[in-house]
This record gives structure tokens, sequence and C-alpha cells, in this order.
DNA sequence: ATACGAGCCTGGATGC
DNA sequence: TGCATCCAGGCTCGTA
């Protein structure tokens, strides 16, 4: 599920729930969850540090603090939230920060197809986010236009490229292409001057009622609304809409309106 | 460079 | 009810 609306929805749940606040206990309940790092690196290199500001880049969350930087990402099943540790852990709870007598931030993944590293320092956090693109939500417009017409392939491909664009997924990206009128086999290097004006004006819209939502809404008005009825109609137009395979990643779109 | 499939992991829905 | 199969909004890797 996440993508950079719900990370987003994310950082502000770390950011309420442990900015400035120390690290007391760090418990992790699956390993599996854990990559280039141990159990007890992770520990020893978090307990007794403060969270500080964390920041994002696509899809990826940077916990900040002001030593080693925690990052996670979520995969398709994963998400963070903030809980009394009196709670107990549910059965997908992986990791948990104690931060304060009451207060405790759970990373929670059904799947584990992602998870958490540790970055000593900010090489390490360069590394890690290396290949990816500008970031979908800071993106301008001379730097967006370069990015998709520097490539080929169909322009859902593109935009769900993290090296191309960091932080769409495929729903933002039906969503948008759907607003834009596009359809997601247009190849993104033949888009005319109109076309990518029309992408990044929808990109950004969307993202903004995303962001503030903390998810792509399934409301009715958008076409994400509708992609898991039995029998799809396009809100805009009434007419069907059409199930496709682009990449390997379901796709829906209106041949009447893209 | 691009496209495609398999694989990672788990659980819910579907079909027999 | 039981069991197999497919599917899912992430990404990486290998091959063509």
């Amino acid at each position: 599920m996440p993508e950079l609306p719900d990370v987003e929805g994310f950082r502000r749940v770390l950011r309420a729930c442990a900015k400035g606040r120390t690290i007391q206990h760090v418990e992790v309940l699956d390993t599996g969850v854990l990559h280039e790092v141990s159990v007890r690196r992770l520990r020893d290199a978090l307990e007794g540090r403060r969270f500080t500001e964390p920041e994002r880049h696509g899809k990826w969350l940077l916990a900040r603090t002001g030593g080693p930087t925690l990052m996670l990402h979520f995969g398709m099943t994963g998400q963070l939230l903030c809980a009394d540790p009196q709670d107990p852990a549910e059965a997908h709870d992986r990791v948990l920060f104690t931060v304060a007598r009451d207060r405790q931030l759970r990373y929670r993944d059904q799947r584990k197809l992602r998870g958490l590293w540790l970055a000593d320092d900010e090489f390490e956090v360069a590394r890690l986010l290396g290949g990816l693109g500008p970031d979908a939500l800071t993106v301008d417009r001379d730097d967006f236009d370069a990015a998709l017409t520097a490539h080929r392939g169909s322009v859902k491909t593109v935009l769900t490229d993290q090296g191309v664009l960091a932080g769409l997924g495929n729903l933002l990206a039906d969503e948008i292409l759907w607003r834009a009128r596009l359809r997601p086999t247009s190849r993104a290097s033949e888009l005319d001057e109109a076309d990518l004006g029309h992408l990044y004006t929808h990109m950004r819209r969307t993202l903004r009622s995303a962001v503030t939502a903390g998810r792509v809404p399934p409301r009715d008005s958008w076409l994400t609304g509708h992609r898991d009825d039995p029998h799809p109609v396009c809100p805009r137009c009434g007419g069907p809409l059409r199930r496709t395979r682009t990449a390997g990643r379901g796709t829906v779109w209106c041949p009447r309106c893209q």
C-alpha cells in the first residue's frame, strides 16, 4: 500500500509521537525486517539517542537522531503507529521503539517485503537513497520534464520507476494518468508540452489531496475509489473502465477518457 | 535502455 | 470443510 502520501503520514506520526524524545528501548520482535544491521547494533546505536525532525524521500522515511539515521521502507503492507507500551503487540508488530512511559513507536508489517536499515552517517544515507530520482512532491517542472522525457518506456512504467521519480506507486500512477487523460501505454519520450503540463499539474494536485488524507483516498470521484469494483465504471464519463497489466502491475484506466 | 518473469513474504479471496 | 491457486498498492535480480 504505502506510497508517498502514506509515508508522509508516517513521517507525521513519527514527528508527533517521538520527535524530541529519547529512545529508551528498542525491541525487535522479528529480525526478518532488519537489513544489514543486527539487533545488537541497532539497539546500541539508537538507545539513548533522541529522535529529531524526520525526513522523507520518495517512499523512504528517515528517522534522524542527530547521530545514526534509521531508514524505514514500508513495502506493500508496512505502517508506523504510535501506541501505549502497555498495549500488547499485534501479530505483525516487528520492531518497537519506546520513547516515553506512555509512548511507543511501532513498525508493523505483514509481508516483510522491505524493512529497516541503519545508516551510520550521511554517506550511508546517500548510498541507500542513491538510485532514486527527485521526490515527486517537490520536483519542479523542468526536472519533471527532463526526467520523464529521458525514458522511452510507457509513461506508467516511467512514473512508477523510483529511479526517475521517487514516491509514486501503482495507485497514484493510475489516478494521475486518468486525471491527465493519458493512456498508461503512451511513450513517455513522446509526450508533448501540453501532456507534460497536464501530467505535472495533476500529479501535484493528486499528491496534495492524498498527502492531506494520509493515503490515496478511495473516494467516489477518484478512479482509485473504483478499482476494486466488480464492474468498474469511470466516475467522469460513466463508461466501463478497463483492467490491463503494465509492467506486471494491475492497471485500471478509462478507454473513453484516456 | 527496456521488457519480462521470478522471487521475496503473508494472508485473503476464489474455485473445486 | 479442506485444499490448491491466484492475487495484492513494494522492489530486486536475472535474462532476453
